[in-house]
DNA sequence: CGAGCAAACGAACGATCGTACTATTTTAAT
DNA sequence: ATTAAAATAGTACGATCGTTCGTTTGCTCG
């Protein structure tokens, strides 16, 4: 009568609530921010009550927080494990950049990539939940960074060059895709970050001989 | 007894007071945001009552929008106008990312460029506010672009590239120092952002004779 | 100087915010 | 089926939001 190691029986309630409470937050954070998203809002879109829902979270911070946890696994499994895929490298960075700009561009969020909503209404703002953003933008740069660093040592990539400069570049050209086009409905500007992107690498490339 | 017809008397009372509102306002704008910005707030840190500061706007917009414009020449005697003195062409467009990085580096608003974050709190919210703000960030490209154009009509810039993925291009680099620094505290991104744009426009010129 | 108007104030409005409590319902394990 | 626990609902609180209104202050100009 053992009962199975590994569960396969669905989450318990709580959990799935919490969960599907959690997809509509963070929705509605990457279009309003996470300051403008508001719990009785946030409830009356999910049909339940705003106490109930707060009992989830306790506080709003803590709804913030369990936000931005929610939106960097999607960012890692829609950005970071697609481009881990593609062989260490220049063509990981390629990867890299191309899976970023394809992620805004299909808009997981509905407001565009909720890093960089966040990271703008955060970082004049201290408390927890800017540190995780920053934080989240580290480890996203730390992998340009490395990658560029990979591809050098594997000599596919200008030696000479600074690993975190390419990593600042290329996200700069990379994330500058994602305002033009919530702002600017500038939807020429995803094409326009992949050239860039592109002209960039080649231009730190080493020639291959053939 | 003719009134003079450039008056060199100070300004009305109401102006003088509504431009100190828009001072603070703007600070307080640039890193609470445009909508975390709060009359309460705003009224007693000019220590005035919100009704008497309330009635110089009428409403919470009209006030979003009277700071828009009031960081908007800010922006241009602190940006546009000094870049405007560089001699056309090639200088020029170093001029614009020069003193763009310079405006955002010195802090001329507390909360790094106003327009980055206004740009991020109104890229998924329809009003009069955000189409300001966008009108801003379009001027602020066109004015790239179009130095870029002159670049090449006077033979300082490789004649087969396109002027706007230039501006697109260097707005990305330069914009992207502002949330390095914000929120990673990370200075060195300015000088980052310096040399990324002098590579950029080194690589696209056309080398001179000497 | 004094009339008239613009500017600033104080108090109050209804709405909504985040949060705290208690009660009720639903779930999961015996 | 029973029961303890977990999840949700209901209600209310104090604070603060944007806004309105009537009053008072103080500037400005004939």
């Amino acid at each position: 009568m053992m009962t199975p190691v590994i569960a396969e029986t669905a989450a318990p309630k709580g959990e799935r609530t919490r969960r599907a409470i959690l997809e509509t937050a963070v929705d509605m954070a990457s279009a309003e921010g996470l300051e403008g998203l508001t719990i009785g809002r946030l409830a009356s879109g999910l049909e339940m009550s705003k106490s109930g829902l707060f009992a989830h979270f306790g506080s709003k911070e803590e709804l913030q927080l369990a936000c931005v946890e929610a939106a960097r696994e999607i960012f890692l499994s829609e950005v970071i494990r697609p481009a881990l895929r593609a062989p260490r490298g220049i063509a990981r960075l390629r990867a890299l950049c191309e899976q970023w700009i394809s992620y805004a561009e299909r808009k997981v969020f509905r407001g565009g990539c909720f890093f960089d909503a966040a990271a703008a209404e955060f970082d004049s703002r201290p408390g927890e939940v800017r540190d995780r953003v920053a934080a989240t933008w580290r480890d996203w740069l730390a992998m340009l960074e490395s990658a560029a660093r990979k591809a050098q040592e594997v000599g596919e990539l200008d030696p000479e060059i600074d690993p975190s400069q390419v990593a600042y570049e290329l996200n700069a050209l990379v994330t500058a895709a994602n305002r033009s086009s919530q702002l600017l409905e500038d939807e020429a500007a995803w094409n326009r970050a992949r050239s860039a992107a592109r002209r960039l690498i080649d231009s730190l490339a080493v020639a291959r001989q053939s």
